[in-house]
DNA sequence: GCATTTAGTAGATCGCAGTCTAACAATCAA
DNA sequence: TTGATTGTTAGACTGCGATCTACTAAATGC
């Protein structure tokens, strides 16, 4: 935790939420790479140096703004349906998959700047994937105990072919509809 | 296909050559974002431009000098063990990562390049995804068709997961080994 | 030879992420 | 009020991938 020491300019926390405004209206408008940060400081009005004050990256602020923007950024499962694991895993991928679409492309962006940046990949990891993932996990767990998988499953590795999944595709510009989310529904319980 | 009209002078082959080589040991030895175009021609004693007569972008060429390199780039499945369906898949993975180990920080690379460009896209696609994804069916469609796996299991979505499973750990820098490629190989016979 | 065509060379130029500088502004503590 | 501290601004600068320019070099066909 940063202790402020007291003293100094306060900073401005419009100005963050001008750039994280920007950035998110010229990231779903324009794309990811198409958006400089020239563009982003001059439709926030406010100074580059002021920008990276706050985030290290262009890649950072993005995360951030699309994080926000969706704070449903890890959907809870369904706890109605917690009798029902096949249906419940089914709406949980089908609801991450509806997401994907307005923010899809930004979201392989932020996958493929990971790839460049140790640091924004640590963050990206914890902020995104870890959470999901561990919810993957558990829902498979609780799936387990109830019975409706069998216990020599390993969920770990199940969780991580289930999501890896939707990343070849996302990453591979395939279709993420509710089809594809009951086929690997159907191929987890098989 | 482009046709040579005639006449003109003809490309400096080892160039290419020379090229090709020096990117794929700046790359190994440097790392892909450290490599710089200039650092390339340097190497190679050649041109800035005469590399891009060859190649799009950076990623193009690297991705052309792993390839060549490692020619086994889908090393095809052991015949030797067609009986054994799960050994074969097995050491189809095993193979896989193993070629991982010395590529794979470039392959990431590719990958996150790829992501941001959907011209160089299309042809990681067609010249790397592809081909084993489709080497994958294949396999898993011959063991369903002696028995070793239900009829009722969708081999492409299987391939998919599998396939999936492993991107996953390479781009989330996770371990790729010889138990990981056990552990998959049970799920997707379980 | 000579025109034509295609390659190679050297280096300038562009676009953009990210850093740096120097002046100015807002806060706190003494 | 004054000094220390931290934030904001405008703009220069750096590094790098990629493009462009002008010139030179090697092939072909007439």
């Amino acid at each position: 935790m940063s202790v402020k020491k007291s003293g100094g300019r306060p900073a401005n926390e419009e100005a963050s939420a001008a750039l994280k405004a920007a950035a998110l209206r010229l990231v779903r408008e324009t794309g990811y790479e198409k958006v400089s940060i020239a563009a982003i400081i001059a439709e926030a009005g406010v100074a580059r140096q002021t920008l990276y004050n706050r985030w290290d990256t262009k890649a950072d602020l993005i995360l951030e703004a699309i994080f926000e923007a969706t704070n449903s950024y890890a959907a809870e499962p369904d706890m109605e349906r917690a009798q029902d694991y096949r249906a419940q895993l089914e709406d949980f991928l089908i609801k991450v998959f509806e997401h994907l679409k307005l923010d899809g492309a930004t979201i392989r962006s932020l996958i493929a700047s990971s790839q460049q940046d140790a640091k924004f990949h640590a963050s990206f990891h914890a902020k995104f994937v870890l959470p999901r993932e561990q919810m993957m996990t558990l829902m498979l767990r609780r799936a387990q105990d109830q019975g409706a998988l069998s216990p020599a499953r390993n969920v770990e590795v199940l969780s991580t072919m289930i999501h890896g999944a939707f990343w070849y595709r996302l990453l591979n510009r395939g279709v993420l509809d509710a089809t594809f989310a009951k086929e690997i529904v159907a191929e987890t319980f098989a």
